[in-house]
RNA sequence: GGGGUCGUAGUCUAGUUUGGUCUAGGAUUCCAGCCUUGGGAGCUGGCGGUCGUGGGUUCAAAUCCCACCGACCCCA
């Protein structure tokens, strides 16, 4: 399996980083199940908590609820449990016996969490309640699996947040999407921020909004959602999660739910910056961010050790994960390793560096070498933490931007159906329309409407020319 | 949901069409040792597979048939 081809076969080029890098195993006898290893688990783990930390600083609180939910609080809600229903994993037996009510594992948890909340909540003191959890979460997809990209059991942080009135539940949706764009830039990842259609909302949700990026095979993938559930799940008839405001009425909250897609997250980081020599990770989701590569020279090994060593620690002093590879391997070949892995910096140290009183320092992002002066080396690892991201951010943006076009009509959707990446285009708003295109464009899906940029449209709907209500970005989804 | 391709040591792969020469060959990885260290070095020796799983056909199955499991690709 090659690394040579990832713009023409990305689906190679994907399944051979994840073998060579030792990232995830695939030969776990279960399907849309895989195993995450400790090199992916590192970068697992490094998402995780930037994302957690950008809640913790919103105030958002960590809790862990059960996996299991009665198939009784998922019938509560009835556009959600016929959104899961499909594709839930129940279990019906334990310890021998059939259980006297089936247990779903959760496809997502607002059905164990706002049980809780109903209990939890009884005054607007108790508002807003914003509580998050980091599992895994279960799915029987039917269509086809893939690594990271689908599973049947994938890893995601949900942010549950109650609120007294409409107003702080669509400002939680503002800040999740703020939360989203910061991790976004943190990591160099491209997006687009849209407001799903109607038709295609999250089951029970009042409004969606959702992130997606583009992976190099021209396919978008939705990587966080964040939605406005209103009352649904909070009115009497289901959770009934109701609090004393000042008034003294009672009052049944307003709701947001939030999902950023861990698993898809770093799948978006290992194809966007990966390139031939495998993994090109950004600094801050990089478990090593430095490496020092002694290069030994017979009569002078202590010296050039001592030199990698004080380097390394200095790095570390400075706050950097920096670790000095001294194993017994040649270093072209820890050149190699540590390529695939993705480290953002290397540093060589042999017998010309030790006599210069220079490092050679490695860019993964540039795979170019500079020489650095012994004292400058942690103050040009703190501009390249800077710089690297920059560069790799530059570069996916730059492709991300230029795979959107605009089309306006049904005609020249169709000529371009084939190499058509993402597409902007003025929209009736129907969902008979959008099944049509879904169908006559080999998968083009209505992603929603743009967020960030107000975009006017006095057009007409490209397929059937009425006239169109927005300007909507199509595209084939993961 | 439909169609297709595929499954041989940790990895890649020869063998499968035309069953017997396969006690399954090679490369790589791995282990031990020697020598080395500026882009996957070399040499010597060694470990490792019963051919995805189960069943069937046959004197004989990696090879033919069936089912299942899993992977990949295309379509809905």
């Amino acid at each position: 399996m090659s690394l040579q081809n990832k713009s023409d076969n990305f689906s190679e080029w994907f399944d051979g980083v994840l073998q060579k890098a030792e990232l995830v195993d695939i030969r776990y006898n279960v399907k849309g199940f895989i195993v995450y290893r400790p090199n992916i688990m590192f970068i697992v783990r490094r998402v995780y908590e930037i994302l957690e930390e950008l809640l913790l600083e919103k105030n958002h609180k960590p809790a862990l609820f059960p996996l299991v939910i009665p198939i009784s609080n998922f019938r509560k809600e009835s556009q959600h449990i016929k959104g899961f229903e499909e594709e839930v994993f129940k279990i019906s037996e334990a310890g021998g016996e059939k259980l006297e009510e089936e247990l779903f594992l959760r496809p997502t948890s607002e059905t164990a969490i706002y049980p809780m909340f109903a209990l939890w909540i009884r005054s607007y003191k108790d508002l807003p309640m914003k509580i998050f959890q980091s599992v895994a979460v279960y799915r029987h997809e039917t269509k086809a699996t893939r690594p990271l990209l689908r599973g049947r059991e994938f890893l995601w942080i949900e942010s549950h947040c109650a609120f007294a009135d409409e107003g702080g539940a669509r400002k939680q949706v503002e800040e999740d999407l703020e939360i989203t764009k910061k991790t976004f830039y943190e990591l160099g990842l491209p997006f687009l921020m849209v407001e799903r259609e109607p038709y295609d909302r999250f089951h029970g949700a009042v409004d969606s909004y959702a992130f997606d990026t583009l992976l190099p095979d021209g396919r978008v993938l939705q990587v966080a959602t964040t939605h406005y559930l209103g009352q649904s799940f909070s009115n009497p008839n289901v959770f009934d999660i109701k609090f004393a405001d000042k008034d003294g009425i009672k009052k049944n909250v307003h709701q947001t739910c939030y999902g950023p897609g861990v698993s898809r997250i770093v799948a978006a980081i290992i194809s966007i910056h990966g390139d031939e020599y495998g993994l090109v990770l950004p600094f801050d989701a990089a478990p090593t961010q430095v490496v020092t590569i002694p290069i030994l020279k017979s009569g002078k090994e202590d010296v050039i050790m001592e030199k990698s060593y004080i380097i390394t620690q200095n790095l570390s002093k400075a706050g950097f994960r920096s670790m000095l590879d001294d194993s017994e391997k040649r270093p072209g070949e820890k050149y190699y390793k540590w390529e695939m892995l993705g480290v953002p910096i290397r540093i060589e140290i042999g017998e010309e560096e030790v006599d210069g009183g220079f490092v050679t320092l490695f860019r993964r992002d540039l795979r170019a070498r500079e020489r650095v002066k012994d004292g400058k080396v942690v103050k040009r690892v703190s501009e390249l933490k800077t710089l690297v991201l920059e560069e790799l951010g530059r570069r996916a943006w730059e492709i991300f931007n230029s795979s959107i076009v605009s089309i306006n009509s049904k005609e020249e959707l169709l000529k371009n159906k084939e190499k058509a990446r993402i597409v902007r285009v003025p929209f009736c708003g129907r969902k008979e329309c959008a099944d049509e295109i879904k169908a006559e464009t080999e998968g083009m899906e209505v992603r929603g409407k743009r967020m960030d940029v107000e975009e006017k449209t006095s057009g007409r709907c490209l397929w059937c020319g009425r006239e169109a209500v927005r300007i909507v970005y199509l595209a084939k989804a993961y």
